[in-house]
DNA sequence: TAACTTTGTGAATCGTGAG
DNA sequence: TCTCACGATTCACAAAGTT
């Protein structure tokens, strides 16, 4: 395996599924080259015994050999190796998410911490129809923890926030998501009929993650990318994917999902945009365009307050001047003001915000 | 009136708020002697600036120095030596909660795990009113974690399975709960009339905890007692508690507040759960859950008008873009519209309104 | 009184682009 | 890299005030 490679010369295996450990994996491919990067690794779950329901049948659980570690040391030592290798490989402005239960989440978490991400939000998915607890024991496991960070602090991580604003029927998004579990015709099966993975997750969980914190052409990655779900929704969404996959057998059912799936047109990709993506209009073209005059008066939104339009596109009142959000802010006393929504101007009887003036232009541009 | 209950006859102080160091206070009492402990440690917020809401009003945020910390490494080494304190109190059959919320809680949760505890449950409170994000930069923080775990692996804990059952209208209790913050009269003010304490939490949460993990007479150690939510429920609830408190001031406000706790009697134990209403169900999950694809063409019940489905869950159609119900009120020039029952998919070769397809997913969530 | 409106507030790691 | 000005951004309740 060659070490020094030049940036220029790597280029990233778009959308296929890469063999082998993730952690060598992930070291061949180039820094700073990845958008996302969504992560479900095992979940150490140290189970003893076998579990039987109350009808005696048995709890096919989860006790794949991948899925077993000697310690919390050794478990501790894997999860910084991975974390550290994917850290390397987000772009400065990309994030991760990593998925996982309390058996191994709250390690999971330190760890990301140590290594330098920021922490953005815990999500917890709530399941709407988990597996019951069949002893009684203990209260029903009906949630999966998920941990969204950028690279470090400051980083100007994506986040679509109106697009999941509209998924959530107007009101914002919030820290906990209930979804159902993977069954019925998406969880996918082997030859024999049985589950070809254990722990299939629901693509409505990496829906929303990918439209979330990815735009269209971004590149996801992920490193234990099992039966792919990951990269299916990624595809569907018109974002690339590369995946890692050490079992052969998952690589190949995967392989067989992908092929199948097919990207969803252009137009049904657009997204609710946000408002910090308009062009920008300085108020002055109100006045150089005759919307509003020199001399003329704009009152407050709140019909408290008055102020002159100047000739330069400031506005003055009693004994501040400035541009029409630092009146604002100065008159109300605010830490700031949106001047657009804040002054109104009189047309035909009627008092309206100037803000209408600027959608007008807007208009005219697009 | 203390009662004796150690070997050694040492007595516990119970029903008092000791003053001073928690682990300082824990060292002095005997080790194994104590039922249960709810914990609420300081979160370690590391915030930066202040921030305002969208109308310039300020956040009062948890500003205090007792939240304040040099580092990871010296959070986790208060952690630690806290957690150690704490199981040496612990019968061995005793067991520990601990809240938390992203910025503290994956390093208690290892911690926990270092020190010996064995994690029964994380148990998601999901707050009904939470503070919203105010920037639009993250998802809503809408709720805290907790961490249940016994003193070692294969205690025998107190598990009160029926009584959360019937707490839950006779369904087994799942790890999320839903419940409203500490406000209104339930909120202790000061004399100035702010609140007492910035992170007060409410007694409903106590009482789940309480009710679930303990039996009466019982003793309940609380190391950051704050106001003494832990205390209130617990004396109502017929629980021996043990609170330390470094804040003289809170100290105070809790021992008011527990000199008017009254012990229930055994009928006003009985809460009657409030009927809910039908779980709204946004648009947006449609997509997510794989029931409508984006792309998908939508038609209007009288059949005279079509519309796209796009990732987001919004509809476009010819030049109007929006929610189901504004994208109808557009096409109809009505004030407004129930999408759910206008729009129609086919399926099958029959026309059906998606309002069947909310049904479903309604009939999978109760 | 009842119904309706306005105001306040909660554990928060809460900008961005031009120059 | 730093500075400066623009201007985007909130949900559920409860309490207080008004009709």
């Amino acid at each position: 395996m060659t070490k020094t490679r030049s940036k220029e010369a790597v280029a990233l295996p778009l959308n296929t599924i890469l063999a082998g450990d993730c952690v060598e994996a992930m070291n061949a491919l180039p820094e700073n080259s990845i958008d996302l990067i969504f992560a479900d690794p095992p979940y150490n779950l140290q189970l003893r015994g076998d579990l039987h329901r109350p009808d005696n049948s048995r709890v096919d659980a989860v006790d794949d050999a991948w899925d077993q570690f000697a310690s919390f040391e050794t478990y501790d030592r894997f999860t910084r190796d991975w974390l550290r290798a994917a850290r390397r490989l987000l772009k400065p402005n990309g994030a991760i998410w990593v998925i996982g239960s309390y058996h191994n989440i709250f390690r999971v978490g330190a760890a990301l911490q140590n290594e330098g991400y920021w922490i953005l939000n815990d999500v917890i998915w709530r399941k709407s129809n988990p597996m019951p607890n069949f002893r009684g024991k203990r209260f029903t496991n009906a949630h999966e923890t998920m941990i969204w960070a950028s690279k470090s602090e400051g980083a100007r991580y994506t986040f679509n926030y109106e697009a999941l604003k509209s998924l959530n029927e107007g009101v914002q998004m919030r820290s906990d998501w209930v979804l159902p579990i993977c069954n019925g015709g998406e969880r996918l099966k082997d030859a024999n009929g049985d589950k070809a993975h254990p722990t299939q997750k629901p693509e409505g969980l990496l829906h929303r993650v990918i439209v979330g914190s990815t735009n269209p052409g971004d590149v996801v990655l992920d490193p234990f990318f099992g039966t792919g779900t990951t990269g299916a929704v990624a595809k569907m969404l018109g974002r690339d994917f590369i995946g890692i996959e050490r079992e052969a057998a998952y690589r190949e059912v995967a392989a067989k999902r992908l092929a199948n799936v097919r990207k969803y047109d252009r137009e049904s990709l657009q997204v609710t945009g946000s408002k910090r993506a308009e062009p920008r209009v300085p108020f002055g073209q109100l006045i150089e365009r005759g919307m509003l005059r020199p001399g003329e008066m704009l009152t407050s939104i709140n019909g408290k307050r008055s102020a002159k339009v100047r000739a330069d596109g400031t506005l003055i009142a009693d004994d501040v001047k400035g541009s029409i959000h630092q009146v604002g802010a100065a008159l109300e006393g605010a830490p700031s003001c949106n001047g657009w929504t804040y002054w109104c101007f009189r047309r035909d009887g009627k008092t309206v915000p100037i803000d209408l003036l600027r959608q007008q232009i807007r208009a005219e541009m697009s």
